[in-house]
DNA sequence: GATGAATGAGACTTCATTCAT
DNA sequence: GATGAATGAAGTCTCATTCAT
């Protein structure tokens, strides 16, 4: 009795036609007239699903965020060791963030992020702020069993991001001129982070 | 040689503003009238400096990344240690950038960067790809002299910039709830770089 | 026999719907997806009953006026003296018109006759003319008994009906500030006219 | 030095052309576009002038009606008979209202007031109320001067005001069919008014 | 040069009407 | 008959750009 499948998901056309209009032109600059023609709907109809542009932008990043969220919840990695736990976040981003348009929701995140408030807060409280505290607390775990030298780093969790967010702002902005192979880097960040610092 | 400091310089009142209104609310988001406003001249004021939006925009971006290059061409550090290459960039950054509303160019080009192709091919060849391949040279000369053991960073010299690019959009996002001491960051990160591994 | 009654009289609560709506908003104000709402019927449904937005409007004003229409035909009162006409009335119009949602198809007919030229006909041509024309007989015929003085009334019997004007206009501009007795008002005002005049 | 005569003065333009299409469509029914047509300028230029088609239709109100409040605070007319009184009054009613489009604006009064408390409150506490107050004392002294009979008006003073009331609303929706002499009307009116009673 | 009133294309949004289910 | 998702014309409002002063 499978039937639903013949009801093409207006709302799932929507938003992702949204997320390749927004990602391309950002948020002032997308006309929904746009989104409805790449979603092969008409203009009211985004209305029936959205109340207005911002709720489609801000629904749109949470439901793209949505499952990170979850899985980050998810995850118990306190057990293992610290690279370990790196390794596989690493091949996750390359092949769940990076191989997908949920890079773009990222990146929309990043450069949109300071108009609306709302999102940042939401972000920051419900993803940026768990990630900091369970690295912190993966970092002490670390540091005490020895396997990583950088003390510091407790301080500044927000390190262990920093090539991700390059990678997304490079994606966008230069690999037409110079691609960047995203899992290399990323490897080439860990073995520089666990690099065994002489006595 | 009293010439034109009686007329207060028009041209730089509305780069201001438009910096600050740019910054705030993005390319397309922003009203010439309310960077007229702020800086303090009419609205057709605006299109006797700049053709349209998009020239103010561009030139905004231009004049205020042209010191910069020209730092960059001007300093010769291939004779210096790249630790103090470094950690000089550093300060200058957290004291010019950082301290600056430069810091808003930067990330006027990483937000806006992909919307305007041409600025992001200038941007790129004029100062992302100089910078990469001077860096890259000092890579491998800091590798040949033993300073620094991650023969990798040679492939991605970007990963030297990762840090600033966090630092840039954290500011933006995130500094609100949790304020970002850039020096110290970037300290810590140059210490990470530099760490001696054991043989 | 019964019959319909098992099925709720959709037509008529379209009706009822439309002019509860039509009545707060005016005939442009009204959504058509508040009076389904309201009716407790699909917006569709409203289409099987009426042709478009202004059919159900003009049909609802006939439909609630037609009852009127129809009274005032049957009633002969050309034998009854003018002050038991009016009395009559009066009481009619303050039981089973101000009592009750008539009120409001009064004041619409008053508000939005003008933008309905065809609707505005047939009132006229149906309702007022008749009116008019029934009362300056009854005027006459009480100037000639000598109930009443005011001979001119006979060119003006729209006096007559000018307290209700007064009435339906003011009890929905101004009743929540000063609430109005109509009946009262109604019974001050045949006083007045049949107050008898000093020879 | 007269110059501004030559600046056409878009304001008064503008709500000239309001009150044209609103008294012909009414609130809701009108179209800003065809406003500006009628004014002789663009869409925009109405928003130079009023922030939006509310504020338009609410200064339209007050920028007419302004005078008559201005008139009816000017006069004192305490020491007049109230005969002499509502024959100025109605004088000035059939030439400066019934003979203008001020007309227009009182009957948008009556058919919008409605649908904006803000300006049926307004009018009912600026014009409205001072008129009844002033109305009820008007008719307490000429009762006490035995110039009037209907002690009961002092309680509706309201019915002083009803011919207009018809008047108005006649104009608009029956005056095709059956014109109504305003003059004369009123005039009967205020005869009906001020025949004496028997004792 | 400088102004800012005026313009009008174009964006968001609403809602009467249709039609497949 | 009944539904309500979908449509798209049309309306309000914004704002980059122009130009007479």
């Amino acid at each position: 009795m499978v039937r639903t499948a013949a009801v093409p998901d207006r709302r799932e056309a929507i938003l992702a036609a949204a997320l390749h209009e927004f990602s391309e032109r950002g948020f002032a600059g997308t006309r929904l007239d746009d989104v409805a023609r790449r979603a092969g709907v008409a203009k009211g109809t985004i209305y029936l699903y959205f109340s207005d542009k911002e709720v489609l932008f801000q629904d749109l990043i949470r439901s793209a965020l949505g499952p990170v969220v979850a899985m980050i919840e998810a995850a118990d990695v306190s057990h293992l060791p610290l690279r370990a736990v790196m390794e596989r976040l690493s091949q996750t981003l390359v092949r769940d963030v990076f191989g997908t348009s949920r890079k773009n929701v990222i990146r929309l995140v990043l450069t949109e992020g300071s108009r609306f408030p709302k999102l940042a807060e939401f972000y920051y409280r419900e993803v940026i702020s768990r990630i900091m505290a369970a690295m912190r607390e993966l970092l002490k775990a670390a540091i005490a069993r020895g396997e990583i030298d950088h003390a510091a780093l407790v301080e500044f969790p927000q390190l262990i991001g920093a090539p991700l967010v390059l990678a997304v702002m490079w994606d966008a902005l230069f690999s037409r001129w110079s691609p960047l192979d995203v899992e290399k880097l990323l490897r080439t960040y860990i073995d520089i982070l666990f690099a065994r610092s002489r006595p």
